[in-house]
RNA sequence: CGCGGAGUGGAGCAGUCCGGUAGCUCGUCGGGCUCAUAACCCGAAGGUCGCAGGUUCAAAUCCUGCCUCCGCAACCA
């Protein structure tokens, strides 16, 4: 008979940059499931990859002085060896930028042309000359370009739209007949009140303001943009709309795309709708995982807190790891990240629990029958709870699994290794050793914890492959047979008479304290490597635009007091601040609100550039600006005078 | 009122749909045990469930209003 298939993907992810903890947390979860679907007998098929092209990626390279190309090949590296390290095993790795994506790219594009659902128009935004991009209103920081800060204008530029409105009707009938389509269903509204029952807007799908990218077949100076090109890459590599195409006939439609919940929109409306448009069946789901928080905090570059998997995976190992991000946050939520709970969750789980109950075991089994496991005698209760644990473990993972609750599926496995650790306190085999009347009834603890042993190595192994080897070994398991996931579900699979051997701790202990210790030192060594070329960088943009003192003499600084300061309804950044500079008075609107509370304001002195052109920042007359210095790291300090100055001074 | 999520012992979370003794993990304190990776097991302390009203015999749970935090708002997993 023929297996049943699964196709599982997880996003092609932008390699502007090498990849972080929070890239290895999606794939760790989806080579979960794969490996889960695998031992449960399905054909699986796993893509992952990256989504090459685009401006950024262009610019990038321009400032590290190599081809866009040359530029992403390096990170591919990076990334494959990367998944190696963290052992995921993906049937395939693609690439925008391979022949075998641009093809069908194009392929798609000119269909969806010729049957109308793309169209040229004009694209209408707000341009950023020196950045290249356009941007919404709505993406605009204080009327600027959000990028570099500089002044934007409002133009036009030649593009080519897909036309999703057409679809819309059809989308939301689909995602209203199948519950199972977008996951978590939290996601579901978000899509459909923010998105679709407004009605949707057509898509811009080309460019002509950059290359870097794949060329519209039947107009070359236009370069097909995002997410016609990123999202056709779970078809394009199983060779959709090529001679060589057996693969897509086997494996499509797939049955989990794996995403962040940034892009759920993307995968749920966008993707559908193209697929509706070549008339191709959708994925059965869209699972739109959360995001991990550094320390509580979104992770960006800027903020420094980037989290590096490759050093994690090297200093506990790569188990240790995967295990951590499964375990700690539900699959779906936004979870926090930090290096305590991380040493924590290791020592704990882990060493604790898991390692030293195959560690106690094992050394039993060697100290009271030289290292043989004895036959299963009678069975009291203790046993009978035990045993049924064990086996209703199989329907509760299997269940767990299948929902991708990662977390919830380890804490039921774990609530057998807890039992099996209370177990050895219930029996105390130290005390049956002693006599010859015990042994009898030793042997059959030390099977049943041995046995309960071999069953939580194989489930275990989903999320950490290279453990059940490791406990195997000591536990002497050698026959595939007992490796299975249906060994697992029936107690009793261990023949009496294996040897097992003590080994390494499976988890050795850390010493959160001085392991937390250098982890901060390493952080500071890195920081000091981060910041040097910065400065270099830095070093020639100041030149860039020098002005002379006449050009200077125009801008008119004046010291203000702050009489009053008050949030700005319906906005995060924005404070409205009463100042007084002599006998005048001045409302200005400033977009400090992340960083002052508007109370630490009062009575302060600060530096107004006194004749900048007022404008209305939500609705209010700002009439200057005031003067803030940005300390690198995401925090923004107000400038203000050395000792008491008269309000209304001229600086200068 | 753009949309969505969250606020529960020191920390992180479950419970909220379907009202009825507030639960789990970690931490803290006390005890037990010695097979084990100073691990394991037992027990205890610690919560007016964001605030204010309302419905009800009964509210963490339902309703109304408010406060605070976070995310999204055409590409940060």
């Amino acid at each position: 008979m023929e297996k049943p298939t699964f196709y599982v993907t997880t996003p092609i992810y932008y390699p502007s940059d090498n990849l972080h903890i929070g890239h290895a947390y999606c794939t760790t979860a989806t080579d979960t499931l794969a490996r889960f679907k695998k031992l449960m007998g399905y054909d699986v098929y796993f893509l992952t990859g990256l989504d090459e092209h685009g401006l950024k990626i262009e610019r990038k390279a321009k400032e590290a002085g190599v081809t866009p190309q040359a530029y992403v090949d390096k990170i591919a590296e990076d990334t494959t060896a990367l998944w190696k390290l963290m052992n995921i095993e993906y049937d395939d790795f693609i690439r925008t930028t391979q022949e075998r994506h641009a093809q069908v790219v194009q392929h798609i594009f000119k269909q969806l042309y010729d049957q109308g659902d793309i169209y040229k128009s004009e694209y209408e935004g707000w341009y950023c000359t020196p950045c290249e991009s356009f941007w919404t209103k709505t993406q605009l920081k204080d009327g600027k370009c959000p990028d570099c800060g500089r002044p934007v204008e409002f133009a036009r530029e030649e593009s080519y739209f897909f036309r999703l409105s057409k679809y819309a009707d059809r989308l939301i009938e689909y995602i209203r007949h199948n519950p199972e389509f977008i996951q978590p269903q939290s996601r579901v509204n978000e899509m459909m009140q923010n998105f679709l029952l407004p009605g949707l807007e057509d898509l811009c799908v080309s460019r002509t303001t950059f290359d870097w990218g794949i060329k519209v077949p039947f107009d070359p100076k236009h370069v097909v943009y995002v997410w016609i090109d990123a999202l056709s890459n779970y078809i394009s590599a199983l060779g959709y709309s090529t001679e060589n195409d057996q693969l897509f006939r086997k494996y499509w439609p797939a049955d989990v795309h794996v995403v962040g919940k940034e892009i759920v929109r993307f995968h749920t409306i966008v993707w559908p709708i193209m697929l509706m448009a070549l008339g191709l069946p959708l994925p059965k789901k869209v699972f739109g995982h959360g995001w991990l928080k550094i320390d509580g905090e979104k992770m960006s570059k800027s903020l420094g807190n980037v989290v590096d998997p490759v050093v994690l995976c090297q200093r506990y190992g790569v188990d240790a790891v995967r295990y951590y991000l499964m375990r700690e946050v539900p699959f779906g939520s936004d979870g926090n990240f930090t290096n305590e709970s991380l040493l924590n969750r290791i020592n704990s789980d882990l060493a604790n629990d898991l390692g030293n109950l195959l560690s106690r075991t094992v050394a039993m089994i060697e100290k009271y029958f030289g290292g043989v496991v004895q036959p299963m005698g009678e069975r009291t209760e203790l046993e009978d709870n035990l045993i049924q644990l064990a086996e209703s473990l199989t329907a509760k993972v299997e269940d767990l699994m299948n929902r991708m609750q990662f977390s919830t599926a380890l804490a039921e496995i774990w609530k057998l290794v807890g039992e099996c650790n209370r177990y050895i306190d219930l029996t105390q085999p130290w005390v049956l050793g002693k006599s010859e009347d015990g042994k009898a009834r030793l042997s059959t603890v030390l099977y049943t914890l041995a046995e309960c042993a071999r069953i939580v190595a194989v489930y275990v192994g989903p999320f950490m492959p290279s453990t059940p080897a490791r406990m195997f070994e000591q536990l002497g398991v050698t026959e595939d047979g007992l490796k299975t996931w249906d060994s697992a579900k029936r107690f009793g699979g261990l023949p009496a008479g294996t040897k097992v051997t003590k080994g390494e701790a499976l988890f050795p202990r850390i010493d959160i304290k001085k392991e937390l210790e250098s982890l901060a030192q390493l952080k500071a060594a890195q920081g000091k490597e981060a910041a040097e070329p910065k400065a270099q960088e830095q070093a020639p943009k100041a030149e860039e635009e020098l002005i002379d003192i006449d050009q200077f003499a125009k801008i008119h600084l004046k010291v203000a007091r702050v009489t009053a300061a008050e949030r700005v309804k319906r906005s995060d950044k924005l404070l409205k601040i009463q100042l007084k500079l002599g006998n005048e008075e001045r409302t200005v609107v400033s977009g400090i609100a992340q960083h002052y509370q508007p109370e630490e304001l009062l009575g302060k002195s600060v530096v107004l550039v006194a004749n900048l052109k007022p404008a209305k920042l939500k609705g209010i007359l700002s009439e200057g600006m005031l003067l803030c210095a940005d300390d690198g790291k995401g925090g923004l300090k107000l400038l203000t005078t050395d000792g008491e100055m008269a309000d209304g001074a001229e600086i200068g």
